[in-house]
This record gives C-alpha cells, sequence and structure tokens, in this order.
DNA sequence: TTGATTTATTGGAACGTTCCATTTATAGGA
DNA sequence: TCCTATAAATGGAACGTTCCAATAAATCAA
C-alpha cells in the first residue's frame, strides 16, 4: 500500500512530461504556464499522491511559512483563547503556527525555542516561562528571527510586547470595589517576579491612593496563581485581626477558589465578601455566582500579536512598538450589591 | 547586531581548522572524534552563534525527530492535559512535538495535516475533529507516516486508537446511579455522530439493562458538550412529564452546565437531582458541589498514546493494536446520598 | 624498519527544491 | 517572407546538511 521512495517534483515531472522547473512554477501558482499544462501537471501531483517538501523549499527560499508559538501553561484556558485569535490571523495570511507548551519551565523552553529555530521559523510569539533570564533570546535576536511577547513581558528586554492594560484594568476593579462602599480592601495571588503582577498590584495601590485608603487597610497576600492559591490567600486575609471585606484577584482562576473558600465557610461572594477577578475568562459568566471580572479581550490581543508579528517578517525588522490592549470591567453578582453610601458614585 | 548571512557548518569548518564533516561528526555527537577536536568546534559554533538546519538535515537523514499532534479544541482544557501527557514521553524521546489546533472544523483539520506532512513530521498523533471523512487520512497512510488517533476514533478506520473504555465507565456511573435508589434516569448531552458517544450511551443503556429499568423510564437528550449544552439538557428534561431525578452527562462541561441550571432554578445538585460527568477534569474536584465523574487517566492515555506512536515509528509499521484505557468512577457530593433501599448494594 | 591495524579526519556526491539565464514555440508587424 | 516581441518551458547551479569511501596519522607487532 505505502509507495516506498517518496515522490519528487522529478518524478512529477516525468509522469506529466515536462521538466521539474514546470512542476515548481505550477506549485507556486505561477502565472507563466499555460493552463493546460497546469492542469496535467496537477493530475500528475494527484496520481502519484506527492508531498511537497517544504524543508527543501526553505533551502532556497528566504522565509518559510511557520511561526512558532512558545506558551507557558496551555491548561490555563486563557492561552488556549489566545492562540485561538492568533490562529485567525495566521491561517488568512496563510501561515501556519506551530505550538509548544513549556509548562512554565524556563530550560523546557529553551529547548522548545532552540528546536523551533531549527525548523526554521519565521517568527516566535512567546509568553514567556516564569524566571526566564534576559539573556535567554540573544541569539534569536542575533539571528534576526523577529520576536514577540504576548500577556507577560520581560523586566529588561527590547522585545515587542502585546499585553493588556493591567495597570487601569486593576485600577478600574479596585476604583468599583471602594464604590461599593468597601474600606478595607485585599489584593489576592501572584507573586513580585512577575511584571504582570506589579503592574496590576500598581493599579491597585493607585486607586487605593487615590481614595485615600490607609495603608493599614490594604492587605497584599500573594500566592499561587491557581484556586488553590485563591483558597489560600482568603484563610490567610480573615485570619487577621481587622479583615479585608472586599479582595481583587490576580487572576480568574484565583477568584474562583476565593469563592471556594468562602462557601467552605459558609460564607457566600458577593453578599459577605465581594471578589473581583482578573482576565474574564469563558466560565467567569457561567460561575455561580457570576464573577465579576476585568475584560482584557484576549482573543483579540492574540489577533493583535499576530498582526504585529506578520508585519516585523515583512519588514524584516525585529523591532516593532509595544501594543497596550483595552480593558473593560465586566460587573457581575461576585462582587455585590453596594454596600452603604460612605463613598457616592457621582461621576 | 543581527549577522546577516546566517552561518553553516561551513563557517564553522573555517572557524575551527577542520573539515565540514567534522563539524557534522561533533553536531552527532559521534564518538569517532578526538576530544579536543570537539571541544574545538563547540566553540566556534558559540562564537559564530550557528542555528542548526534541520531542514537540510532532513533532506539526507531518513526521519526528522518531529511530531505533529493535532487536536480538535485546545480550549478544552482535557485536551490539553492529554498534551501534557504526551509531552512527557515525547521529550524523553529527543521528539519534539508540534501542537495545532483545527477547532473542530474538518477543512482547517485538512490544511493542518498537510502542513505537517510537508514539514515531513515523523507521526501523528489526532483526535479527529467532527465529521472527519474516512478518507480524510488516506494520503497519509499511503506515505507510510503513522497515525494514532487519541480519544476519539472514526467508524471505520484500521488506524490505531487509543481510548479510554467509555462503555465500561458509564455502566459503572449508571450503575452507581441506580443502587443509590434512582429509577428515572437520564443521559445527557452529545450528538450521534461520535464513535464515543455511541460507546458512552452504550454503556448507559447496557446498565439499564441489567437492572431491568423500563425504556419509558430512561430519557436521553442529545445536546452540545458544552456548559450551555448541559444546561439546555436539563431544561428540556425537566419540562417532561415524568422527569427523571438523575443524570449521566457525556462529558464534565454538560454536568457543569446541569449544575447551574439546576441552581438557576433553586435546586441542588446531589440533594434535588444527582448528577455524574465524564472525564475528570482537574475542576471536578474543585467544583461545588464537588462532581462525581469517570475518570479515565488523560495524561496516562497521552503517555500510551506517544509510547505506541515511538514503537511505531521504531519499527517502521503503519499499524498497532488499539489501547483501552481502565476508567474509574470518583464519587464525589454531585450524585448525592442514597435515596432510598429499593435496591440494596450488595456485592 | 616495514607493513598491518586502528583511530581521526576529509572530500564529494546526494537529498528535493527554487530561480536565473536560456532556449524554444507562438504570434505579430512589415 | 523574415525579424522582433512575447509567451512558455527548460537545464543547471545553489541551498546546508549527511554519509560513504578514501586518506592521513598514530599505534602496534614483527
Amino acid at each position: 500500500m505505502a509507495s516506498r521512495a517518496k515522490a519528487t517534483i522529478l518524478d512529477i515531472a516525468r509522469e506529466a512530461g515536462v521538466s521539474k522547473s514546470t512542476v515548481s512554477l505550477v506549485l507556486q501558482g505561477s502565472g507563466l504556464i499555460r493552463p493546460e499544462t497546469a492542469v496535467k501537471v496537477r493530475k500528475a501531483i494527484e496520481d502519484v499522491g506527492y508531498v511537497y517538501n517544504r524543508g527543501a523549499a526553505n533551502l532556497r527560499k528566504a522565509h518559510s511559512n511557520v511561526i512558532g508559538m512558545v506558551i507557558n501553561d496551555l491548561t490555563n484556558p486563557f492561552f488556549a483563547e489566545l492562540a485561538v485569535g492568533m490562529e485567525r490571523v495566521f491561517q488568512a495570511a496563510g501561515v501556519v503556527p506551530f505550538i509548544a507548551n513549556t509548562a512554565e519551565n524556563p530550560v523546557r523552553q529553551q529547548e522548545v525555542l532552540k528546536s523551533m529555530m531549527e525548523q526554521g521559523v519565521a517568527g516566535l510569539i512567546v509568553s514567556p516561562a516564569r524566571g526566564t533570564t534576559p539573556g535567554a533570546f540573544r541569539r534569536i535576536e542575533a539571528a534576526g528571527v523577529p520576536v514577540v511577547f504576548a500577556m507577560r513581558r520581560l523586566p529588561e528586554s527590547r522585545i515587542p510586547a502585546i499585553a493588556p492594560d493591567n495597570r487601569r484594568g486593576a485600577c478600574l476593579a479596585t476604583e468599583h470595589l471602594i464604590r461599593k462602599g468597601h474600606r478595607r480592601l485585599a489584593f489576592f495571588g501572584g507573586s513580585s517576579d512577575l511584571v504582570v503582577y506589579q503592574e496590576r498590584l500598581g493599579g491597585f495601590l493607585e486607586a487605593c491612593e487615590a481614595f485615600a485608603i490607609p495603608v493599614a487597610d490594604r492587605t497584599i497576600v500573594e500566592g499561587e496563581t491557581s484556586r488553590k492559591g485563591g483558597m489560600a490567600c482568603l484563610e490567610t486575609a480573615l485570619a487577621m485581626p481587622d479583615p479585608p471585606t472586599a479582595a481583587l484577584c490576580f487572576n480568574d482562576a484565583v477568584a474562583f477558589g476565593v469563592i471556594l473558600a468562602l462557601r467552605k465557610r459558609g460564607l457566600e461572594a458577593g453578599a459577605d465578601f465581594a471578589v473581583v477577578g482578573f482576565d474574564d475568562v469563558a466560565e467567569a459568566e457561567h460561575y455561580s455566582p457570576a464573577l465579576t471580572s476585568v475584560a482584557v479581550d484576549t482573543a483579540g490581543l492574540g489577533e493583535r500579536a499576530a498582526h504585529v508579528m506578520l508585519k516585523m517578517i515583512q519588514s524584516r525588522t525585529t523591532r516593532a512598538e509595544d501594543h497596550i490592549g483595552a480593558v473593560s470591567l465586566v460587573v457581575r453578582e461576585s462582587s455585590g450589591p453596594n454596600r452603604n453610601s460612605q463613598v457616592g458614585d457621582a461621576a
């Protein structure tokens, strides 16, 4: 059944009675070929079950048609949504994205990046693993392969990043809680080695300043960015002398954890304690209670990252501007009704 | 910064004062090279920032080191877990898995498969999109590239499949509900164009037969395999004259939807209506109420699929046996306490 | 010393494509 | 009719590797 030696364009040329150059031209859809000849060649291609060898072609051609997407945690639906947005754009451009998972492991990340470079990718879209060293992309940059960071950025790096306006999102969410009447606020989850964390925490603190929340009434609990981490954060906070009455969470996973931990204690998110998440994953809307969250337009960011990448490839540059995606607060049940009217919601 | 013309093996040879063949040997870790020479060459490689060109190498070598994973829905955490299991095995074997998403679209799937073939993958692990035609893999088989189906199989196809024991899992879960005292049972979600659906529904019916549940007391509602689909199924079922008191769901997403729909009606899963899911995704344990579900050892299936693939590649065959993974019922809160003692739970 | 053996290294052909410079066929203009 | 312009098709070199057969250098046995 399986024809042993795989067919090449020379086999097709023989089959169709033309030269290999003609076959190559047909393969590339050149207009120089007489239509009848093209038909004849295409039939031969079909007959021999020919498979185009892109590796051989890339040996001659300037650039390949594959782009690598290197993602730090594929099990987080958030990144899957990002990937889906990118794929839409790339597909239309005739580019194939290959995805690889680094599982938040910098060593694994280096292996994956090396592999992708060896395959001759035209560009790389990366959501860097936690703990990525600043030098990790030096060789790739030196090779002239464009890199775009998505969602996360590295502390000191000239690589363009596409990310949501974390600071503003956190600020909006915190204001929302303050306007609801909360005066003792918490920020739950994440850790300071992530730039994203610093941005989101920064927005939280900015809003606290603006509304003159005393430092003593701000509770910051670092923790894993998962359900489990969220549960732990709540326990820690409620064990304090003057516990907070509301929390902005690093992301939705943490927020879900907080809601579960509240329920375990017989408390209800929204009624007894206000909870706001970040990212607005698909699940937020269907949770119980529905989660108030900062929407970041994940798929849109993916599309934008893809567009920036295509432009970089086209203009043969390794530089581009950062893009900050707009954010919006989606108010649902988990942040509860107004608490009292200590703070008016004028303006 | 970016050195224009990329370095080749010849540049390294010149730099190190050896021949290109020697460099090639070093690259492959051959023991024929004198250690000092190898060191000298490796230094040159580092100095010029050389990137290995796998495309060129594959032109000569029999087989490449990349394997394609084609997945029908990356946003389902279930498939991400599967991917993680495979990656563990492939990494150890020095093989790089590239993942692509088909978003349950057979046309997109064909494009992705074509692309992967063109890249010269050594093998393909596929969770076929719904509506895949039986001929979709003919050319790939003819080319002698091994294919393994994961989780799903195609109606008539000799391609080996790695999947959980769906029938037995559904049977176990249904028995569990019957032993709890339920007599009017439902099967929610999925549709009959999927082999998996037929297997799971088959297990449900088998248990119904075994315990002599009359046909009139079995409710089967097809629907989307998502939260939304689950919500719709429950509404449909409760609107019936003699509604069921328990449901086995096609998968966990459907089950979560059923739980949400119950809550919307003021009912509680477990107490008022028993719900059992399928797949036991990570979230099941942390849901509220915690979801009783059929555990399929997703990561384990991924590992097994990867092993089968490696063996096929090694023995140059395109045939292998199917693997049916063991399943087990994880009982949590959503299936509720015993209802009454119409059916004893002896044995 | 010499030849035989082992150890390291090397040149060249091949892999399947693209692309340039040519060649060949076709049509148009006088 | 011949020449020119255009259209269509072609051969050959190049891309960066691997691998075979061959060479060169080092070691050994006599």
